[in-house]
DNA sequence: TTGAAAGCGCTAACAT
DNA sequence: ATGTTAGCGCTTTCAA
C-alpha cells in the first residue's frame, strides 16, 4: 500500500498537495500540478489509509447496524436495504451487530462503535429498556432506532423511524372483517414494546368499530429463553395449537409479524385445520417469502426501502451537522392480498350477519382509500 | 473519550505504563502501579482508540464479509454464525458488504477493506472468475472462500471451505430413487459455478447407479439479470410450471438449494400439482424456514456453524500467521427427512419394479450409515 | 500556488 | 520498574 508520501515523491509535490486534491481542493493549484499528482495517484493505485485520515479528521465512513439476529428474514432483509442505500448514496461501510436480544451485546456493541470510531448507528431491538441508549447516545453516538416510537418525554436525541403500526393492524383487521369474520384474534410472542402495543391498539380499534365485541382477542405466548431465528415461527406454531384446540375458536388471526404467520400456518397444518378454509390468517412485514408459502400469505407491506433510506439519511446527515434534532418518521403500511384470508365459514358463530355485511363493505372501501396491491 | 494520557496522568504514571497495562505487559510493574492505573481505566471509561492503535500496528479487529445479498435466507443464517464467531471467540467485528453478484462491488468492497486496514474477508460469491480475487490476495488480502473448491492449479492464496456438494446431491438424488423414482431431475439456475457441478455429477452418480439412463435428466433456467433476493425462489417457481407441462414428467425434483425448492413448490401448486403426491421435492441447505412449508421440505442439511466457526478460525490464525498455507476444508452434509417426498406415483412411469425395488433398500441403508436426522 | 510542520492516540524500542 | 521518544499516514493551519 502506497502513501500520500509516495505520491507526493512520485509527482515532485508535498504531501499537502497531493492533501489538497485528495480533498477537492483542486482550484488551489495550477492546472499541471493536479495533472501530475492525479496520474501518480493512479500509477501507484494508492488509496488514502482511512485510519490515519480518521485519527486525524475524528471522521469515519462507517456505521453501525445492530440487529437482533440477521438471520431473520426481516432483519435480513431491512439490512440489505441499509447497507446499499449506505454504500451507494453516502459511500459508507456497515459495522453489523447481532445481538439476540440481550442488552450487554448491545453494550458491547456500542463500546465497540465507539472504539473504532464509529459514531453512527442504526438500531432495530425490541428491548422496552432504553437505558443503555442514552447512555450511548451520551458517549458521543448519533442513534436512529427503528420501530420503537419515541417516548413521549421525548428530547432523547435518538431518531425514530417507524411504521404505523396501529394503521397496519387496523388494515389487517379490517381486511378479516370486511371478509365476514366476526371471531378473530391477534397472535403475538408476549412481552410488552411499543410496536406490539400499538398494533393491538389498531387491532382492537377496527374490532371495536365493527361491534365484535368480545370477538376479538389478543393471544400470546412467551419465546423460549434462548433467542433463535426460528422464534417468532415457534411462538407461532405454538399458538395455532393452542387456537385449533380452543372450543369456540376465531376464524380469522391478524399475526404480528409474517414469520409468526408462517408458523401459525405450520401449526395449523400439524392440527389439520387448512388455511383459509377453516381459518383465514394475515400476516404484517410483506417479507417476499409469503408469496412463496402455502397457501401464499396476505399480509400488510412495510415500506422497507424507504424506511432504510430516511434511516441511513438520518445518521449521516445528524453525524454533519450536530445541531440537527432528532425527529420521528412515521411510514404507511399497504395491504398485500393473497391466498390466506377467505371468507368467514358459515356457521353458527360465522360471519354473515347484516351488520357484518354492511361494514364490511365500508371497510372495503377504507382499504381500497389505504392502497391495496396484488401480488 | 479519554486517551491514554488522561490515564496516564490520572494515575500518575507515563503513558508507556499505561500502554503496558493495556497490552497485557502486567508483570513488567509493581501490583501498585498496575492497581492504580486500572483503576483510573476504569474511573474514565477508558478505551483505547481503535483507529490510532490500527495506525500503529497495523493491525485491526475487523473482517469483512462478503455476500450476494443478506436478504437470502441463506446468507443470512451464514452471515450470523460467522458474525457471532467472530465475535465472540476471537473478538473481531464484522464488515458487511452485499455485492449482488457484481464484480465491480465486489472490488470496490475490496478496496474499502485495504483502505480501512481491513486485512481478513470472507467471500461468499458465485461469480466463476476469480481474478480479482487473486488481485485482491496480491494488495494483501487474507481471503477464505465460501463453497468453491479451490481451482486444480491451486497455490492461490485462499482458503476454500465448501460442503461435499457431490455427496449433498448424491444423498438427495438417492433418497428419491429409494422412494422408487425412476424418472427424476436436478432443478437449478444456469450458470456454471464448481458447486453446482459437482451437485450435478453427484445427482447423476446416483441414478447411474440406480441405472435410471435417461429417466434423470438436469434443467435449468436463466435467473433475471438484476439480483433480486427471491431470484432462485423465481426461477424455481417457473421451472416447476416448465415440468409440470412436461408429457413424460419427472415424479422426483432434487433443487440445488431450498431457495429453489420453495420456488418449486409454489410453481407447482400454481400448476395445480400436489406435493408430494404428484411430484416429491428434496432440498440442499437445511433452512429453519424448511421446516415451516407445507409441505415441511426434505433437505440436505449443511452444517453452517461449523463451516462458519472454520472459516473464522482460518482467517484470524492465517492474519496471525502469514507463514499459514491456504487449505480447503470439505464438510459433509446430512439428510433431514420430512414430508416432501413420498413414494413414487403408482403408474405407466411410477416406480415399482424389481429392480427399483431392490436398489432402494440398498440406497436405504447407505443413507443410513451417512447419517439422517430427523426434525 | 506551494510547502513546512504540528499533532490525532497509540505502540514499542530504547533509555534510565 | 518506569519513562522518553519516534513514528504510523493523514489533515490543516500558517508561512513563504
Amino acid at each position: 500500500m502506497s502513501t500520500i508520501q509516495d505520491v507526493a515523491r512520485h509527482a515532485g509535490v508535498s504531501i499537502s498537495t497531493v492533501s489538497n486534491v485528495l480533498n477537492g481542493r483542486a482550484d488551489r493549484m495550477r492546472r499541471q500540478t493536479l495533472d501530475r499528482v492525479e496520474a501518480a495517484i493512479r500509477e501507484l493505485a494508492f488509496t488514502p489509509n482511512r485510519a490515519a485520515r480518521q485519527l486525524k479528521t475524528g471522521r469515519t465512513s462507517m456505521l453501525g447496524l445492530l440487529v437482533p439476529s440477521i438471520a431473520n428474514p426481516m432483519y435480513g432483509f431491512i439490512a440489505r436495504e441499509i447497507e446499499t442505500s449506505a454504500q451507494e448514496r453516502h459511500g459508507h461501510r456497515v459495522l453489523l451487530g447481532n445481538t439476540y436480544r440481550n442488552r450487554e451485546k448491545e453494550t458491547g456493541f456500542f463500546d465497540d462503535l465507539l472504539a473504532q470510531g464509529v459514531r453512527g448507528v442504526i438500531v432495530i431491538s425490541s428491548l422496552v429498556d432504553e437505558q443503555h441508549f442514552e447512555s450511548a447516545v451520551g458517549r458521543g453516538l448519533v442513534m436512529v432506532s427503528y420501530d420503537r416510537r419515541a417516548t413521549p418525554d421525548a428530547g432523547s436525541g435518538i431518531d425514530h423511524v417507524s411504521v404505523d403500526n396501529f394503521e397496519a393492524a387496523r388494515l389487517a383487521a379490517s381486511h378479516l372483517i370486511g371478509h365476514g369474520h366476526r371471531r378473530i384474534a391477534f397472535a403475538t410472542a408476549s412481552g410488552e414494546t411499543t410496536s406490539r402495543s400499538e398494533k393491538i391498539r389498531g387491532f382492537l380499534e377496527a374490532a371495536q368499530r365493527a361491534g365484535l365485541g368480545d370477538g376479538a382477542c389478543v393471544i400470546d405466548r412467551r419465546t423460549v429463553s434462548e433467542y433463535g431465528d426460528s422464534e417468532m415461527a415457534d411462538v407461532g406454531r405454538a399458538l395455532a395449537g393452542d387456537i385449533a384446540r380452543a372450543p369456540h375458536r376465531p376464524t380469522g388471526i391478524v399475526a404480528v409479524n409474517d414469520m409468526l404467520a408462517f408458523g401459525l400456518m405450520a401449526g395449523f397444518r400439524d392440527a389439520g385445520l387448512v388455511v383459509p378454509r377453516d381459518v383465514s390468517v394475515i400476516g404484517i412485514d410483506g417479507l417476499f417469502l409469503a408469496s412463496l408459502v402455502t397457501p401464499p400469505l396476505t399480509t400488510v407491506r412495510l415500506p422497507v426501502a424507504q424506511m432504510a433510506a430516511t434511516m441511513v439519511e438520518r445518521v449521516i446527515s445528524r453525524l454533519a451537522d450536530p445541531q440537527l434534532v432528532a425527529g420521528e418518521f412515521l411510514f404507511q403500511p399497504e395491504l398485500v392480498e393473497r391466498a390466506s384470508v377467505a371468507p368467514a365459514p358459515a356457521g353458527p358463530t360465522g360471519g354473515g350477519r347484516g351488520t357484518a355485511r354492511r361494514r364490511s363493505i365500508g371497510k372495503a372501501a377504507r382499504d381500497r382509500k389505504a392502497g391495496k396491491t396484488r401480488t
